[in-house]
RNA sequence: GGUGAGGUGGAUGAGUGGCUGAAAUCAGCAGUUUGCUAAACUGCCGUACGGGUUAAACUGUACCGAGGGUUCGAAUCCCUCCCUCACCGCCA
């Protein structure tokens, strides 16, 4: 969410900003503008009112303890037709609080002066590429084949477990699946973050502190009985560790890594890119946050960017990332690099990662600040990234690497998995 | 799921209707003293939204788990909900 003190201090250049993103319903600025104007003009008013009940009240107190009854019944009255005032007042200003806020909600994150222009994924930027050029055998397969042939995921039993789009990891399948996920987050700590294991439920709170809700709310899975709801990512429990709270300058910057499942409904995706482990309803991932000082959540977004780029290397796939144009970033990100793998077998680009720095957009919404060394509260800056999406990886991994013999597993991963292939 | 006890500022913890935005202590910050460390002393030390100011100072309002209610007046009384702790039941 927006500062609307962002707005209200350069309405022209957040207009500007928006436009990068083709968003359309620019007039928002100056609404909620004069929103804020009529909630500041209802609060002074009632603040007012207020303050002679108040001091009205604590008058009644005095004249009590003198006696004086008759007076006391005046000023009764007076304060009633006050709290009159103020009881409609309080109607006004939470109706004009509730379009604000509503209005407010509606406006994205302001793009960084970095992001390209551009409505669509072919307007996205190559940054650069990298990793292994792969040759194939003969008759290679794509993953889904692969995973039949060496009996690693089963998707059958999977459906009829739960349903199509949650994969019943087995036998060599599974244990690559705890490697990769074990890999990474020792990658992870190592580069100084802090690992956690967070519930995979949140309340609505924690959907709404990083923006699941209200607006998302179909593409997650809801326990309606509780009301909570299965997180999409790590990055919904693990930011909402910092909601409502103000931090030390000192305690920056925080790095958070953490392995979760990940659930999503994916409704309304049919058909095109369903196949095999290219879109399920779970899987799983590593997810790398950082909250940061305002002036340094560049050099943090670039240093994560090489976190990511240096794993995927290590790994020895293909990869380009993009930087995503103004069209195709995320609501709530000022800034995102994608991290793709290129599939040979499917030739086929895989998304695989997504760093972003959110600025203080997330940071607003969730009310996590810090105080700086002038005693002042600001907001800090998030971002995140995925270090790594599991299925994808598995796939490119799969795919990239297999001989005529088996698949070869990365050298970094021989470790974890206890052998060198499949 | 049942029963009981609770939820107050960074922490501990007082406060059962007006003098309490909140005692006291600890932690933290600034300073004085001291050869250093330590100690002692003094001051400061919640958040949000307004007004005010170059910036402060200053100032209004709200907030004592959340939401309602009673009252001229609520941290304090009443109702609902949430959470925590203890014991019991069930259970990985």
């Amino acid at each position: 969410m927006l500062q609307v003190n962002v707005l209200r201090q350069n309405p022209e250049w957040v207009k500007e900003r928006l436009a990068v993103r083709h968003f359309k319903n620019a007039g928002l600025v100056e609404e909620i503008i004069a929103l804020d104007d009529d909630r500041k003009k209802l609060q002074a008013e009632f603040d007012n009112t207020q303050s002679k009940i108040n001091s009205a009240s604590k008058e009644i107190g005095k004249l009590m303890a003198q006696g004086k009854k008759e007076e006391v019944e005046q000023m009764k009255q007076d304060v009633a037709a006050n709290k009159a005032q103020t009881t409609a007042l309080t109607e006004k200003m939470n109706a004009t609080e509730k379009a604000l806020q509503e209005k407010l909600i509606q406006l994205p994150n302001l793009p960084s002066a970095l992001v390209p222009p551009g409505k669509t994924p072919e307007d996205n930027v190559v940054v650069r590429s990298g990793g292994d050029d792969v040759k194939l055998p003969e008759g290679a397969l794509p993953h889904w084949d692969l995973i039949k042939k060496y009996d690693l995921i089963d998707f059958e039993t999977g459906a009829k477990i739960t349903g199509s789009g949650f994969p019943l990891f087995k036998g060599k399948g599974a244990k690559l699946q705890r490697a990769l996920i074990q890999y990474f987050l020792d990658y992870n700590t190592a580069a100084g973050y802090t690992e956690y294991i967070p519930p995979f439920m949140v309340n609505e709170a924690s959907a709404y502190g990083t923006g699941q809700l209200p607006d998302k709310e179909g593409q997650m899975y809801h326990a309606t009985e509780d009301n909570f709801y299965l997180i999409p990512t790590a990055e919904v429990p693990v930011t909402n560790i910092y909601r409502d709270t103000i931090l030390k300058e000192s305690d920056l910057p925080l790095k958070m890594t953490a392995w979760s499942p990940c659930f999503r409904r994916e409704a309304g995706s049919f058909g095109k890119d369903v196949r095999g482990l290219n879109r399920v309803h779970q899987f799983e991932k590593v997810e790398i946050i950082q909250m940061v000082k305002p002036e340094t959540s560049y050099e943090a977004f670039e240093q994560m960017v090489h976190h990511v780029e240096r794993l995927v290397q290590s790994l020895g796939l293909p990869y380009r990332i993009l930087k995503l144009c103004g069209g195709d970033m995320g609501f709530t990100s000022a800034l995102t690099f994608d991290f793709e793998i290129y599939s040979a077998a499917q030739e086929k680009w895989l998304e695989v990662s997504s760093v972003s720095n959110f600025e203080s957009f997330q940071a607003n919404r969730l009310k996590c600040r810090f105080k700086d060394t002038s005693g002042k509260t600001q907001l800090v800056h998030s971002l995140n990234g995925s270090s790594l999406a599991l299925p994808r990886i598995m796939a490119g991994i799969l795919e990239n690497n297999q001989t005529e013999t088996g698949i070869s597993i990365p050298l970094v991963l021989q470790k974890y998995f206890g052998a060198a292939s499949i």
